[in-house]
DNA sequence: GTGAAAGCGCTAACAC
DNA sequence: GTGTTAGCGCTTTCAC
């Protein structure tokens, strides 16, 4: 049923070798071969199966990335990004979303495992240090946007608690010296170096801490918007929130206006991450930007240098962030 | 380097077709060979190459699906609802993103050509119906979301004309009969079928249209935001929007209410796809729902089925959309 | 119940 | 410049 190789080879009146030479635009062919091969390859529209050709070669030239969220995400962006930077170096990519299930994600690493694929780039992952070290021994794979502490494998972030630091200092020079922070309990890194950025930007401005400004819960959206309530409830309102995420600010804003605030007056708004909504959000979102496109375009340059060399880049790569003001910070 | 089926073979005392035959849970291996082969197996943590034996079954176990983009849209909820069909029918989702580039849709679909998938799932594409229907013949392929005229492949998308009808008589009911467009000129049937839903709806309900109520360009963002600012600087002005994408009436909104009108009590706004930011917006979207994570695994069992059985099913299905209304139009 | 061996489609020595 | 052939890792028929 499907043509293969052979049937080019017989059609042609040559080998299967000089098929395949042509095919890989390889050494010595003779131009008449060449053309006649790449006819016949045409009339039969033949394709080569690259199961056989990966097979034999040891390589896939296709790199995977998972996500653990495909909504709302600044992760298409870097998936973008990673897609231009391995086209260029005539490699795929393919991407799948782990939902942040530990089962699901085991099942597509488990195409690392079984050769699908020549390297893995994980957004994110559930995986610990211990098990990051122990297949990044065998395998090729990179952590980006998220680091693990103790992983020593290629990762690829911005520098999270500098970020955070500046978009809080932003705030404070605005005249804010009440600033909230809705952060996550969750174990992923950079929500915690970013709350880590927020005290130091209050501590360096002489601004105490205060517990009743700091609502630590979930990624979930809803939680944006109780932290909200909960601080503009206080006799002691902040005038300004910083969130860890666009997502939560979101969420926060909308609370804060249902309650009749003007945010961008009354109230200024920071996020994190930049996504695409906060443009379009009204009022449009301050946040901190991460350089996607460019960190994805990196972090596949640096994993494809991986599988080819012998030597190991596992180095901890920081990204330049840019703390972008709009309506919600009342600019 | 990489452990074989022939070192667990080796290292276990018996032969590869053994091993090979408690890998697939195959006929008849005593227990006791069972037990020391897979002994041997996380031993030598031993992990089957898919390659070698996705090549000698001819077959991958897994469908990609090709989205035009990734951000802002509903095709992640289709593309979740896909794996979780897949999943359960022991098969694999990859996806990809084209950004409505046909040379990257190309080397894309080349995945399907080169057997490194089974099938492939688009949801909206730049091949036209002639190339569509001859892959058809030699490949399993599916239109989801976006169907194409002349296509003879399994298509599976909601009623666009139904669905746009049903919006544009809800605005009706709310008592509004001028009532503006927004379209594209797009190519894509999904909005050239809710164009003719909305002109169905006014047409039986003795509204006509007007040339000034209807705005044609892209998809692109912008346009929602030209569109509305012209409505809205008419002599006589609409009081209701149709949008035919949630992107488009986003912008409308935003643009409205820079023009201080208020959105869901001077205007009414409702989009079209129910994507994730039209809850959290502010004010909340109205809009039309599609079942995509239905759609997923539905079109993902239709695939498979095809995949497996000679006989293919090329039909066109029909899901069940909703009109759900929220703030903009004033619910 | 188990093993030997052919072969999936391809590439790359090696020989000429 | 071209062909022959081994073999990538696996499954599966066919013997036994």
């Amino acid at each position: 049923m499907s043509v293969t190789i052979k049937d080019v080879a017989k059609a042609a009146g040559v080998s299967v070798a000089t098929v395949s030479r042509v095919l890989n635009g390889n050494s010595n062919v003779s131009e008449s071969a060449t053309e006649l091969v790449n006819k016949t390859i045409k009339e039969l529209r033949y394709s080569p199966n690259s199961l056989g050709r990966n097979l034999r070669k040891r390589e896939t030239k296709t790199i995977m990335v998972i996500q653990p969220a495909s909504v709302h995400s600044l992760y298409s962006e870097i998936v973008a990004g990673m897609q231009v930077g391995a086209h260029a170096l005539g490699y795929d990519v393919i991407s799948m979303t782990s939902y942040s299930a530990i089962e699901i994600e085991n099942r597509q690493m488990n195409m690392l495992f079984n050769r699908t694929v020549d390297g893995a780039v994980l957004l994110g992952t559930q995986l610990t240090a211990t098990e990051i070290n122990k297949l990044g021994e065998n395998y090729n794979i990179a952590l980006c946007c998220e680091s693990i502490e103790g992983a020593n494998v290629l990762t690829v972030t911005v520098d999270d608690e500098q970020a955070a630091y500046d978009a809080v200092v932003a705030l404070i020079k605005k005249g804010n010296k009440k600033i909230a922070l809705i952060s996550t309990n969750s174990k992923a890194f950079s929500s915690v170096y970013r709350e880590k950025g927020y005290r130091r930007a209050l501590a360096d401005h002489n601004i105490e801490v205060s517990k009743d400004y700091i609502y630590k819960n979930t990624y979930d959206l809803e939680n944006g918007a109780i932290a909200a309530e909960e601080f503009m409830s206080l006799e002691d309102k902040p005038t300004a929130i910083f969130a860890v995420s666009d997502l939560l600010a979101a969420s926060a804003i909308k609370q804060a206006t249902k309650m009749g605030i003007e945010v961008g007056k009354d109230l200024a708004i920071l996020g994190f991450d930049n996504i695409a909504m906060c443009e379009m959000f009204i009022p449009s979102i301050s946040t901190v930007s991460q350089p996607c496109k460019e960190m994805g375009i990196f972090v596949v340059e640096k994993i494809i240098n991986n599988i080819s060399n012998v030597e190991k880049d596992n180095k901890y790569y920081k990204m330049p962030h840019e703390v972008i003001l709009r309506e919600s910070t009342g600019d």
